[in-house]
DNA sequence: AATAACCACAACCGCGTTCTC
DNA sequence: GGAGAACGCGGTTGTGGTTAT
């Protein structure tokens, strides 16, 4: 009768991830790709529900997310796509590749809104709001009004136009180039091959073979999550995950020989300039979790 | 130097949707 | 077609770090 449960909470672990558990979940994707979440933990060896390891690898984990704070396009970007979709984290990642809907979310829960208010702007419903006008309490009643998110097909590809991409290097918003220099350069959506062999559902291929055009195709939920493998046996095994050159430090090979891992690989692997200090600062951050580094 | 207050972000929770049997 | 489970999303909470007192 139906599916299987995904993880009985009995003895699962609860709370911030450790370095051993990055590493054991990293391993296993390099391995096996992303194939169904519930069988994940119980392969790599890890106490955590499926569902706390896809949200681990989408938001913390990928290697095509962009670290650090949006730049001012991409905040740009945010506000006026959230102007029209209103809360919708994951449509609104998915203009911006390398984004998570739940870095936008807190993002624009702990910057953008402090910094809408501050222009005299509801955050809720962008408009201009009257000294005064701005109280709690208008709040809760802004809050029911959102604005009316799109809904058409037209809406949203009119509202893809504003994505960022490697072809269109120019927002909506503004004329200065997307990304500064100085960022984290990202995988490119078309850099990512997913192989759509004849297993595959068409869902899921299409959805890859779109991914540099109309939505982006890298976030959370378009991309990492689309893999079609449930309950058949055969595509369990592992789906439908290819990097290129580029990104191949993941593959196993070197990757799971962690004791001669050093960061010029790392970034070379990641096509990161090994002179970006930005860069580095931030995945020096990271290294916490990679101590084995 | 100690500690309280604040801030940022990772992770969890719950619900609606999708999918399989 | 219905039941039950997985998945995905958005809201909320918890935790660690930083700043102010």
């Amino acid at each position: 009768m139906g599916r299987q449960p995904c993880c009985d909470k009995v003895g699962l672990k609860k709370g911030p991830w450790t370095a051993e558990e990055d590493k054991k979940l990293i391993s296993f994707i390099l391995t096996n790709g992303q194939c169904c979440w519930r069988a994940v933990p119980k392969l790599a060896g890890l106490l955590r529900c499926g569902k706390s390891c896809r949200l681990r690898w989408t938001n913390y984990l990928r290697p095509d997310l962009k670290r650090g704070l949006l730049s001012e396009d991409e905040e740009k970007i945010v506000i006026d796509l959230h102007s029209k979709l209103g809360n919708r984290w994951s449509k609104i990642a998915s203009h911006l590749p390398g984004r998570t809907d739940n870095e936008i979310k807190n993002h624009w829960n702990t910057h953008i809104k402090k910094k809408l208010r501050k222009m005299g702007i509801d955050p809720i419903t962008h408009k201009p709001v009257t000294p005064g006008e701005a109280t709690e309490k208008n709040e809760k009643l802004c809050s029911q009004s959102s604005p009316e998110p799109a809904e058409t097909e037209a809406e949203e590809q009119s509202m893809a136009s504003q994505t960022l991409t490697a072809e269109s290097e120019t927002s909506s918003l503004g004329q200065t180039p997307v990304f500064c220099t100085d960022e984290v350069p990202m995988i490119e959506p078309h850099e990512i091959i997913v192989s759509c062999d004849a297993s595959a559902s068409p869902a899921s291929c299409a959805a890859a073979a779109s991914g540099g055009g109309g939505g982006g195709g890298l976030s959370s939920s378009s991309c990492s999550s689309s893999v079609d493998c449930s309950s058949r046996p055969e595509e369990i095994q592992f789906p439908c995950m290819e990097w290129l050159d580029s990104v191949d430090f993941w593959g196993l090979d070197e990757f799971s020989t962690w004791d001669h891992f050093s960061f010029d690989e790392w970034d070379g692997k990641l096509g990161l300039d090994p002179l970006n200090q930005f860069q580095r600062s931030v995945l020096d951050q990271e290294a916490w979790k990679f101590e084995l580094f």
